[in-house]
DNA sequence: CATGAATGAGTCTTCATTCAT
DNA sequence: GATGAATGAAGACTCATTCAT
């Protein structure tokens, strides 16, 4: 049975996925309320029962967002085991991310990065803080790449720029992805770079 | 001696770097024509004289921006030749072009991407076609592998891939750069990169 | 016993009373229906089940106001027998109105007078004639004065004309109160206003 | 010859003014920028080239509204030498600027009012800060009274308590004429205010 | 030529009112 | 009968663009 609340809590969910969607077709400073809303098949004035200002609301869609990306790695890295496989995983769930939630809602990534570069916009910068997001991946990387060291499977490389070069490859590829998806294979993409990283810090 | 027409090229020139700085710093959309005009030092109304549309105006930026940028690489790629030294030549060009042109600068990066990405822009997509960019880049990349593949020093690796692969840590590394510089050191991130990479395609 | 129909009313009653409240500390045109129906513990829907619109509201709420006040000057008047006591009866009056009712539902009479002067709104035109009450006034006040005159203890003095004066000094001493009330002792000073008045118009 | 400086000043004036007519007619809360601009013949947004908001027009229009005021009341009181002739010429004043500026633009005057009881407007307050106008009224009369006792002329009365009610008649007077105008006449009722007030402060 | 004053289309946001439950 | 979710008309404000000087 579906009580009122849960109601509300699904008009609003559908509410911010076509937030995400305009938002990624169009730019967060593209997008209007009026268009929004309109997508999302409700009244322009009815956003407001749900969302107090433009700004909260692009602020949610980031979070849903992200917290969609979280949920498919979390299930990705559950299962690695090795450090290896662990770096696998990573690579493999940002492939399996950008398949599943499809391109058209990837797009919202350079939103991601505009606003963590700029950092204009406080409301969203409190929702998720960027810098913060980065230097945890880093911190999750290097602690792998650490720990394969200390397995002595890896050379003793500095974790910590390593790490960064491993992250990097990933947004690297994305924007690639991203800008002409038509001209590379994502997925062998993603495979070869492994075998390179691998065979580059791996004990011969 | 100057003629009109040079002062006309001049003046422009200026409001293209004034452009520039503001999109960088704001971005696309949070920049006004009058902004600019007062930051470039000339009449709001003066703009027009010299541009037709706002547009017209980040196209000029953008192109300017870009501009610079193969300036400093051509200078750079011109003295390598060997693939490897190449290879290194194109990521040191990228060092060198984010502290030549400085991190306020740089941050048109962002911007360029989600143009690229969006591509609502026709003005933008005549002047710079950031597909058509890629492609290039993949090209002369792919070349160069190629090139090390016929000489013997690198495996027989599927260059257009590894070609992919190297520009994306490219486009990574500034990435990370844009969003959090304090927290790395793109030169010493960029040589470790460097070898990396060439350890994983060179033959041992 | 109470009927369905008590209750209605009661509610109603709550409701104009929270109106009222509303209405004097933030004024006619800052005051919302979410607002009140708040502050009247009620939902905004159920307004409408006893209101057809705002403006019957503000009708509502200023017609219960005057009923306060117009109680209040009843009783008091009640007792006064000769002239003098009956103009000092409707003074004091209006001290223990503003006793009464105290200080923050007073400020209503602000938007009353502007109600009154502007005369844009015809719902509240019709519950509620300003310039209809300001005659009625003026009638009785003009009455006792000439009472007074006939029995001898009043100048000959233009009835109509000192009557408006009377009046006016009653509202000039409540916006002075409404404006600084720590400034003044409005039982003082309606006291001496009394005196200067009779002072003026009473047969030496 | 004029300059541009007195050109936009010229209009900024005039846009005050029309402003303030809107304002006097509709209230403060029922103006829209759009209906000032209609009616001053400029278009909506020409109307931010001179104000930066809406409450800064309205204080700008107060601010005028209560200049021309006092303008008119500096010019009567230059006259007046003795403390009667300083209190008539007090009166006598606001009836000229009734008849100066006109029963449309006086309305203004209600609005004054409840913006300085509610003080909602932090830009209105800061231009013009009614508590403190009538402060300083109030020390005014209190002099010119004090003036009057020490000069053997008016009895030892309470000042303060005194000017205040001499006050209070004026704005009581004003209302009165501001809600029903065809009903009195205002100069004679001042003339009628002052003998009764001279009558009951004077030594006989 | 250069300018900035003028403009109105476009955007966010509020709120009285309606209506399905 | 009571409710609050939904709505769109209305209003403040921004800014690219035009144009008279």
């Amino acid at each position: 049975m579906s009580t009122k609340r849960d109601d509300k809590d699904e008009r609003k969910k559908e509410f911010i996925f076509a937030a995400m969607l305009e938002v990624a077709q169009k730019g967060l400073n593209n997008v209007t309320i009026d268009h929004i809303a309109v997508s999302a098949g409700i009244g322009k004035g009815t956003v407001y029962e749900y969302f107090s200002s433009k700004e909260e609301i692009f602020g949610a869609a980031m979070a849903e967002f992200m917290g969609q990306i979280e949920a498919i790695q979390a299930r990705k890295l559950f299962r690695a085991t090795t450090p290896p496989e662990k770096l696998k995983a990573i690579l493999d769930s940002w492939v399996e991310v950008s398949e599943t939630l499809g391109y058209e809602f990837m797009k919202l990534t350079i939103d991601i990065w505009a606003e963590g570069i700029r950092q204009g916009n406080p409301e969203l910068s409190e929702v998720m803080n960027i810098k913060q997001v980065y230097y945890e991946y880093r911190e999750i990387v290097s602690a792998i790449i650490n720990d394969g060291i200390n397995g002595g499977i890896f050379n003793a490389v500095d974790t910590k720029t390593v790490a960064g070069i491993f992250l990097a490859t990933v947004d690297g590829l994305l924007i690639q992805w991203l800008i002409d998806r038509e001209s590379m294979d994502i997925r062998k993409t993603a495979d070869m770079l492994f075998q390179t990283v691998m065979q580059g810090i791996s004990i011969k």
